[in-house]
DNA sequence: GATTTTAGTTTCAAATATTGGAACCATGTT
DNA sequence: AACATGGTTCCAATATTTGAAACTAAAATC
């Protein structure tokens, strides 16, 4: 949970607040009630009101009489189709994820960072299935995943910076790296590599080998992981390296054919 | 108080305007430039700015320094997850689609209303089985297409009107209905039989059966399409019409069991 | 069933952010 | 060099937002 802002970004007027409850609705991740947003939101009782009932005007938000709760709203899914075709890795990479797919038969992951998290964009389920966290649209922890670590190594030391003070470094397991100074070791290490091990750092018994996807000029665009959820997943998992490494560059090398743009940044 | 505002839509202050600026973007489909926004959203240029600064700021839209051009950014596809996992049909729905999938190998359609138009939440395809955030989130007609003509057939009036006048009544196809009239005749059929049918009205060779899925209220959830692609496609689909909508009454059972919330309006 | 508490909604004058015409700058074109 | 075209900045006028407080509805408690 990412609460205070201490003094992060410019709050953008109006629209800006209102769109940050937008988030705090989200987050829940459950219908929620105007008392339950309220402490959450930092804003008068008024205006937390006014601000909820102009998003669910606009279908940004859908509000449930009866029990008087407020969900995100369905015209978000109309625009992240939008965002997902346009801003996303994704449609590109998809061929080459089904390549790998059917190479691998392993479950893979395509990930992008958005504000210091990792998000995933896209998904293969291996052929056997392994049950386990994310889906398209998701987020989840930048320092504890393989793809997160993946793109955090080849960040420009500010942007670097900037995501690492987002991180809260929780330990999800007792491999969780738990500090800055851990997780810088280990991205120096991942660099000297050329891709990235999640070794049981965020989910017990699920390892992971991901491989950044570099632009030209060597900016991040995203990663790709492939996941394994057996007892000798690693040395499984070694042997597809050469073939992720393979696969991450020739989704570079589509996405800068394709003149996908360089961002600002990829924090 | 809830008088079907007859009156167009409040624009909601800065909040309405900017977010409508987002959906301008959102239609281009590719990412767009300034000059090509100016005309289509009818503000100054220099509030049109403004609101474009937002909104990039927010991370609702991303901008490409290189070629200038603005689209929908990755914050909005972390919030529709949230909204697909709450708002839609869609994970309630989701073994029932797997298994009529198994049943009946062919490609299934889950859809919504949203602002008049058929919002797909979820899809199966014949052949790659397990697919999500590609198809989930585009938008189509609803008057000529199975599952959009299900749900407008069990729309109480009121919405009906609503969403009627917002449809542009374009000829996809031959086959496609032009005008209201022959429509709400055709609605009618739709309730006496309790299924639609889409014979080639959207694209040519492509036909399907839906089925309303509606809430104990009779409250239109969504719809469930089953599509054949093949010429004989009627007769075949016929034969799954027991099936069909039993499953649409499963998940309608399963909605109202999730306490899957009566929507205000499902126009 | 009366009373208090909690949750949600409305009001309105003051405070402020928004507005947009116009000027400006940067690049590319004739 | 003059002229477009596309994008950015300024700033005074003004419409919009703001939020304390009052209010209402519905529960919870007495």
């Amino acid at each position: 949970m990412n609460d205070a802002t201490p003094k992060p970004e410019k709050s953008d007027g109006t629209v800006g607040r209102t769109l940050a409850v937008l988030d705090r609705v989200a987050e829940f991740g459950r219908p929620v009630r105007f008392a339950e947003l309220l402490p959450v939101c930092d804003l008068p009782k008024a205006t937390l009101y006014r601000f909820l009932q102009t998003l669910t005007n606009q279908g940004m938000l859908a509000f449930d009489e009866d029990r008087q709760t407020y969900r995100p709203g369905l015209r978000l899914v109309r625009l992240a189709h939008a965002a997902w075709a346009q801003s996303s890795l994704a449609p590109i990479a998809a061929p080459y994820l089904d390549q790998l797919s059917k190479e691998t038969g392993q479950t893979l992951h395509l990930a992008q960072l958005d504000q210091g998290m990792v998000l995933y964009v896209d998904k293969r389920n291996a052929s056997r299935p392994v049950e386990m966290f994310s889906q398209s649209g998701k987020v989840g922890p930048a320092y504890c995943t393989g793809v997160g670590k993946a793109m955090l190594a080849y960040l420009p030391e500010d942007a670097l910076q900037n995501a690492l003070t987002r991180q809260s470094f929780h330990r999800f397991t007792e491999h969780t790296l738990t500090d800055a100074t851990s997780l810088r070791a280990e991205l120096e290490n991942i660099r000297k590599r050329g891709f990235a091990w999640d070794d049981e750092e965020h989910e017990p018994g699920i390892r992971c080998i991901a491989a950044p996807i570099l632009s030209p000029q060597g900016r991040v665009l995203g990663a790709l992981s492939i996941t394994s959820g057996q007892p000798d997943g690693q040395k499984q998992l070694e042997t597809y390296a050469p073939l992720i490494l393979e696969t991450a560059e020739k989704i570079a090398k589509a996405a800068s054919d394709w003149r996908f743009p360089e961002q600002k940044r990829a924090d």
